[in-house]
DNA sequence: TTAGTTGCAAATCGTTTGCATCAAG
DNA sequence: CTTGATGCAAACGATTTGCAACTAA
């Protein structure tokens, strides 16, 4: 529950139009608690009596993604893509393939391995996309 | 350059016909340096003169999906899948994001962690996706 | 013979774009 | 005022689907 509404510090920083839309996104990003997809954001702006139209969600969340704010992922199988929140810590996420439902999970195992690579590969790393697919504590039970 | 050209008994063990096009289709995606497109693989098999639809290549492929035989993923960052021939070893990719190029590696980082994660979390791992992003030797000196 | 496979064209889905209008700096 | 932001509808590319013809088992 950062920012409330706010975001036009970081907007400016990032030389962005200060726009009730644009920090209406960032505050759905950060405060939802998984990678959320474009439709979901313009669903979730409708429910806040703020109308926008899908393309222009697409365009900011494009700006955002540009100006490093926000992290695009086509992680879940299916064609949507999903955005979430850029914060400093470092989080990967299982997803249950029963429930589609995601957890985050906290820390990274990669940054020892990614320098061993890094000497051997002779390869500069900027960065990684992780995601651990399974069954979680109630779908393993159902045995599908 | 295993099988070739035939791969009727695993097609009959996992109870789908035995065509020819499912047949070029595993040793294309079989021979396959890196994970590739459903475009790319219609257009080998043109090459090798297999007409062929790009609808059945869909179907073709998601079949082997289902069957485990090959791995989707859309990890190319733009919006086309790319598939991989389901080897007992584990690789990941290093993705150049200068020449957008793939360079395999061969181990896999987490198998310590996955167990970690099991007891901590309560979830069954059944898998993971793992792509590693930077430039690599020759495009880090274009200093783009 | 028959259930699974194919090609074709049309449909669908997520995303992008052109253009005229509007609003933030 | 000027440049960037928006809405709308049309365009787009990747993938899926309905249906009739075909073919492996």
């Amino acid at each position: 529950m950062n920012n409330i509404g706010n975001y036009s510090n970081i907007l400016k920083h990032e030389g962005l139009k200060n726009t009730k839309h644009r920090n209406v996104i960032l505050e759905v990003i950060e405060n939802s608690e998984q990678p959320i997809s474009a439709e979901q954001i313009f669903l979730k702006l409708k429910e806040k009596k703020n109308s926008i139209s899908i393309s222009s969600v697409y365009r900011i969340l494009e700006s955002l993604v540009s100006k490093g704010l926000i992290t695009k992922s086509n992680i879940t199988g299916d064609s949507k893509a999903t955005y979430e929140f850029n914060r400093s810590e470092h989080k990967h996420h299982l997803i249950c393939t029963g429930c589609k439902k995601m957890f985050t999970v906290d820390g990274c195992p990669l940054e020892e391995y990614e320098k061993r690579l890094k000497s051997t590969m002779d390869f500069d790393i900027t960065g990684h996309k992780l995601e651990i697919f399974g069954l979680c504590k109630e779908c393993k039970h159902i045995n599908k």
